[in-house]
RNA sequence: GGAGAGAUGGCCGAGAGGCUGAAGGCACUCCCCUGCUAAGGGAGGAUGGGCUGUAGAGGCUCAUCGAGGGUUCGAAUCCCUCUCUCUCCGCCA
């Protein structure tokens, strides 16, 4: 959420710089609730800064033993015309919070300005795509030559868009979070965490999804459940309602979980193996910082990232979303895309932002600024490091042989029990 | 699932219709005292919002005692619903 004295002071600037990320402000319509809230906000005040009063004067008098009964005629009608007042403002403070929580957040100055994904900007590119002697398989051939990745059967259990791994290649991708988490808590001081996988309506609210994205959700409706499309919801959730203290600053936590995503409005998108799913595990990383400290935050958070893919040995390059496809929550991302042969493309494998106090804002996630000894917003970060799927896929599709074998990348052969490949 | 108890500020903990935005304590900030530390004395202080403004100085004001409704001129306090926590029994990984 942004702001609300944004709107108050400074609607035209808000309007032009949302524009830039494709976000049309109803400009006019804001300016107006505006305007009726603050009219309708002062007069409620006054009734009940009147009804408190008289309220007050009624139990003075009373502990004096006085007769009430005339004061008490001057409240009566004060109390009808409060009830109307206080609905009205209510009524209005609805609507002015809806908008609100639908407007997404401001991108930041050093975000490339473009449409959609192809004026994304591509800000490094480390290692070089293998030549194969040989035309390159993608992970669903792959995964069929060795029997070991099954769609079919996993349509049957569940449905499309599941996966069904087995043997080797199943280790191999329980391997990748144990990398994955050993990396991240050992060497970039990130603290595991063990997550619920269901949350909440107001997590969901916290970090953004909701209102305005449910439709990606699965949802349990007889408790009231969902399941997490991301650890970043229950994680970031972690500092909802606290103000955290300012000693523990920064604060990092990464947990493994599955996610689960409905994947509504992306029929015909991906529909080949497992790049895009329903449930899918990821590894996800998440900070909370002084909001001066987020943007250096993100740099390091985005290199904790990279660097699974440089033990992996995994070509990719760094992208910087434009500012139409930008998330909704997020000030600035960057995206890893990992080369895949298979598909002789970059394919995203994780994404890296900086929501600054957007989340914070709605989480109401604050700190103890030790100068002014006031309550200020944190700045919230989150990136996958990484997807475990699509890392699979990646393995799969750079290390494949003209036989079909995959060779395990070397710092992984220590969790599969020193296997060298995958037959 | 059955029976009971509870939820109050950063933390602990009183309060049981009006003078309580909330005693007391801890932690915190400032001051005094002390050779240092410890101890002691004094002062301050909740959070969020609105209006105004010499616009992070101030002034006025509203809301908030788990959440949401209700009763009342007035609710932390009474009533209803929900959520969560704890204890005992049952069940279970």
């Amino acid at each position: 959420m942004l702001d609300p004295q944004l709107i108050r002071t400074q609607l035209d600037d808000l309007t032009q710089k949302l524009f830039l990320r494709g976000f049309i402000l109803d400009h006019a319509r804001l300016a107006e609730l505006e305007a009726r809230r603050k009219q309708i906000q002062v007069e409620t005040e006054q009734l009940q800064s009147e009804r408190n009063k008289r309220s007050k004067a009624i139990g003075q008098a009373k502990a004096k033993g006085e007769d009430v009964t005339p004061l008490l005629e001057t409240v009566a009608q004060l109390g009808e015309q409060l009830k109307a007042s206080e609905m009205a403002l209510e009524d209005i403070q609805t609507q002015l919070n809806d908008i609100l929580l639908g407007i997404p957040n401001l991108p930041h100055d050093t975000v490339p300005i473009g449409r959609t994904g192809d004026d994304n900007v591509e800000v490094r590119r480390i290692g070089t795509p293998k030549e194969f002697a040989f035309p390159p398989l993608d992970h669903v051939d792959l995964g069929a030559k060795l029997g070991q990745l099954d769609f079919e059967t996993a349509a049957k259990i569940a449905g499309a868009r599941f996966t069904l791994i087995r043997g080797p290649l199943a280790r191999l991708h329980r391997a990748l979070t144990q990398f994955m988490l050993d990396l991240h808590t050992q060497e970039h001081g990130y603290t595991e965490v063990y997550v619920p996988y269901l949350v909440n309506a107001d997590s969901l609210l916290g970090t953004g999804q909701l209102p305005k994205f449910a439709e990606d959700l699965f949802h349990i409706p007889l408790q009231n459940y969902y399941l997490i499309p991301t650890a970043e919801v229950p994680i970031t959730n972690i500092v909802r309602d606290l103000i955290w203290k300012t000693e523990d600053l920064p604060a990092k936590f990464v947990a493994h979980t599955p996610c689960f995503r409905s994947e509504a409005g992306s029929y015909g998108k991906d529909t080949r193996g497992m790049i895009r799913q329903h449930q899918f595990e990821k590894v996800e990383m998440v900070q909370w910082v002084k909001p001066e400290d987020s943007y250096t935050a993100l740099e390091e958070l985005t290199a904790h990232a990279e660097t699974v893919l440089q033990r992996l040995e995994l070509p990719y390059r760094v992208v910087s979303l434009c500012t139409g496809d930008l998330g909704f929550a997020s000030a600035k991302t960057y995206d890893l895309e990992v080369w895949l042969p298979g598909q002789q493309h970059y394919r995203e494998i994780s994404s890296c932002s900086n929501f600054e106090a957007f989340q914070a804002r709605r989480l109401k996630a604050r700190y103890r600024d030790p100068n002014t000894k006031k309550p200020n917003l944190l700045h919230t970060l989150n990136g996958s490091g990484l997807a475990v799927g699509r890392t699979l896929v990646a393995i799969m599709e750079n290390y494949q042989d003209e036989g079909g074998r995959i060779f395990i990348p070397p710092v992984l052969q220590n969790y599969l029990g020193g296997r060298t490949h995958i037959q």
